[in-house]
RNA sequence: GGGCCCGUAGCCCAGCCAGGAAAGGGCACCGGCCUUCGGAGCCGGGGGUCCCGGGUUCAAAUCCCGGCGGGCCCGCCA
């Protein structure tokens, strides 16, 4: 029984169905009542009586004898309209122990009939700036997602997409150039040293920009009052950046002022890049980019993320795919032009509802044309991205597709899958999943990547290190802290707190709460399974299925609020991964692990005299632990044994 | 102008998709447990117009319509 819980609400619901003459068998469910004192399940009798056109009474008579029949069923009454239902807990237990002896470690997780592979693209942050906090939600959710899908069975391989075209990274590469190609200094992590070239070019250049547009607009007082305040600005956060390394900040506005056209050199970067035309340029840009990625991955193994695959967006050019899609593209009778390029025109087939559906688009949501191509003849990257999709699901020949992209790119994932539809991959457009989530924002700060103002996940993960530390040194100040444990409860604490919550919902980084180790924490969890662990380590092994005392938990309250809650704990666990919701497991076991706290201080179980009593404390404290454990894992965190 | 997401105690979050019983947790606050199977814990207490207004229903935090507030998107950016 893989299911305890989900097999006994199946066996109620099947004997109610071919014991009463039903009519429409949905006017029938089992639900889970508010409280405890409301039973274990409920029937609603609502509607059904309405439907009969019969008193609650006369229904509740016909219920109960049926009910009564099934020996897992303890006791049944009739409460406002509510038939509820006390499940026998010695036959639960029974079930629900066979189950963790059969599966172990296990239980928790079932495993689907029929596996599928998945592709789950993750994190992909341009390689100009380090991670920060919204790559971090991107990271936790998306190494949920792929933890989630392998322990339920699936095949799953997770992809790092870089994206080494377009302009930002060009400005990154000038810099980079200008400066010589510079190592980072001492004690400096390369995508920080990158993301301050970066940040720093692109301020000179926009300086330098907007003091021509300010020449220009001397006749206009109101527009030149504009970008006066524009440029006061942007000399702020020059002055800010020029103070972290003035030599290299000095030597980059002069060499940057040096040059007549900049935007024909950014241009020229660009092209001599993704045409792979200039031999040079691109080992500049290789060189570069790699550095950055070389930092990103530093930050990613501390997070414990390690990627299957890393794209570079730049092999997807050269490899000539991108030129197959823009031929096919450009056969395609939806093709109009907008300013002299051709772009792809989604107003025809958005007329179908059908086509709506299947790509889960909105139903008014109107979408503008794609355009194909610049008119250099550079790509643009959603069509670099149908391209990358097409390989995603070719080279791993998957059946799914998962995208972790930030929310605010809706309408571009949209138009990548409308875009797949019509040039004939269907398929591919129809399980090509937006895993999309909402900004992060610390309190107070306004990020911004290009101006160089941000706190990256580094700092965050340090600071959370440090934090931990602290308390691990204060609790026990006589023994040594171990820094791998240290490390490990920090950053799970971050993971949990950016991937335990629906991603539909923005969300302030406070780094005072997500290192808050009291409560609602990977802590408190990481915490509560060590403690199940050691209780279960000292109660010795576990006993034989016939030497446990079913009957332990009739009359006690906690023992079997504790013995349902694991019982749920597959169907839950189950759920939530086949919906993508990795915050359904994460509240799953905060709340196990709450009535596991309340439970086992004032029920003891190493103390147990009674054999069998404590046989059925084992098994409970066994099924906490695994399904702790299990739900930690499924968050892409691993449990400790010992803290 | 149009579209998408969010709006639940001082603060954070679950419940909404598949409508059901007096709306659940946590933080903070107040009071107890401080001889404990690892106190990163336990027990108790106060605190709510479920953003507002309509509608559907025996029943609405949940579904529908209309507002309000916050965020995001509508580029030859990525």
């Amino acid at each position: 029984m893989r299911e305890p819980f989900r097999y006994v609400t199946d066996k109620i619901l099947e004997a109610i169905l071919s014991g009463v003459q039903i009519e429409e068998p949905q006017h029938i469910k089992v639900e889970e009542p508010p409280k405890p004192e409301l039973g274990d399940l409920a029937i609603p009798l609502f509607r059904l009586a309405k439907a009969k056109k019969v008193g609650l009474e006369d229904l509740y008579r016909e219920f109960k004898p049926i009910l009564e029949s099934i020996e897992e069923v303890e006791s049944v009454k009739l409460m406002g309209g509510y038939i509820d239902i006390w499940l026998r807990p010695s036959k639960l237990s029974r079930i629900v122990f066979e189950s963790l002896r059969s599966s172990g470690e296990e239980y928790g997780i079932v495993k689907v009939m029929a596996p599928k592979r998945y592709v789950v693209e993750y994190v992909s942050a341009n390689p100009v700036h380090p991670l920060h906090i919204g790559s971090g939600r991107n990271a936790a959710l998306g190494k949920a997602l792929e933890s989630m899908l392998r322990l339920r069975g699936h095949i799953v391989e997770s992809r790092f997409y870089i994206n080494d075209l377009g302009r930002q990274v060009a400005i990154m590469v000038l810099g980079y150039r200008l400066l010589g190609g510079p190592q980072p200094p001492a004690g400096v992590k390369e995508d920080h040293w990158i993301g301050y070239i970066y940040a720093a070019t692109n301020v000179i250049i926009e300086i330098l920009k907007l003091k021509k547009e300010i020449e220009k607009s001397r006749g206009d007082p109101d527009r030149y009052r504009e970008l006066v305040s524009r440029l006061d600005d942007l000399m702020s956060d020059a002055a800010r950046l020029r103070e972290r390394y003035p030599e290299y900040f000095d030597r980059l506005s002069s060499e940057l002022s040096g040059i007549e056209d900049i935007e024909s050199v950014i241009s020229e970067l660009m092209i001599g890049y993704e045409k792979k035309s200039n031999p040079e340029t691109v080992e500049l840009f290789r060189k570069a980019v790699d550095l950055c990625i070389e930092g990103f991955k530093k930050t990613l193994s501390q997070l414990e993320i390690e990627f299957d695959k890393w794209d570079y967006e730049s092999e997807i050019a050269w490899s000539g795919d991108v030129e197959q899609i823009l031929s096919m593209a450009m056969k395609s009778p939806y093709i109009v032009y907008k300013q002299g390029v051709p772009a792809l025109s989604f107003s025809e087939i958005l007329k179908s509802r059908e086509v709506r559906e299947r790509l889960k688009l909105p139903k008014t949501l109107e979408i503008p044309p794609l355009v194909l191509m610049r008119s250099d003849m550079t790509t643009l990257y959603t069509v670099r991205d149908i391209a990358y999709s097409i390989k995603k699901f070719r080279e791993f020949n998957a059946d799914y597709v998962i995208n972790v992209i930030a929310a605010e790119q809706r309408l571009a994932q949209a138009q990548l899958r409308l875009a797949l539809y019509m040039l004939g991959f269907r398929k591919e457009a129809e399980n090509l999943i937006h895993y999309s989530y909402e900004m992060v924002n610390l309190p107070g700060i306004k990020m911004s990547g290009r101006r160089g103002r941000y706190v990256t996940l580094d700092e965050v993960l340090e600071s959370a290190v440090e934090r931990v530390r602290d308390i691990v040194r204060r609790r026990s100040p006589n023994e040594g802290v171990d820094e791998g444990v240290v490390r490990h409860i920090a950053v799970s604490a971050v993971k949990y707190a950016l991937a335990s919550i629906d991603p539909n919902k923005q969300l302030v980084f406070k780094l005072e709460e997500a290192l808050d180790l009291e409560r609602n924490s990977a802590p408190y969890l990481l915490y509560t399974y060590a403690r199940a662990n050691s209780l279960l380590e000292k109660a010795g092994p576990l006993p034989s299925l016939d030497e446990v005392d079913y009957s332990a938990a009739d009359n006690h309250a906690k023992r079997r609020e504790l013995l349902l809650m694991i019982s749920k704990s597959p169907t839950v666990f189950s759920e939530a991964i086949d919906r993508l919701s990795p915050e359904d497991i994460a509240s799953h076991i905060l709340v196990l692990a709450d009535l596991f706290n309340s439970w086992y201080q004032v029920d003891p179980v190493i103390r147990e005299q009674d054999p069998g009593v404590k046989g059925f404390k084992q098994y409970l404290v066994y099924g906490v632990r695994s399904v702790i454990g299990n739900g930690l894992r499924a968050l892409g965190i691993r449990p400790l044994s010992r803290i």
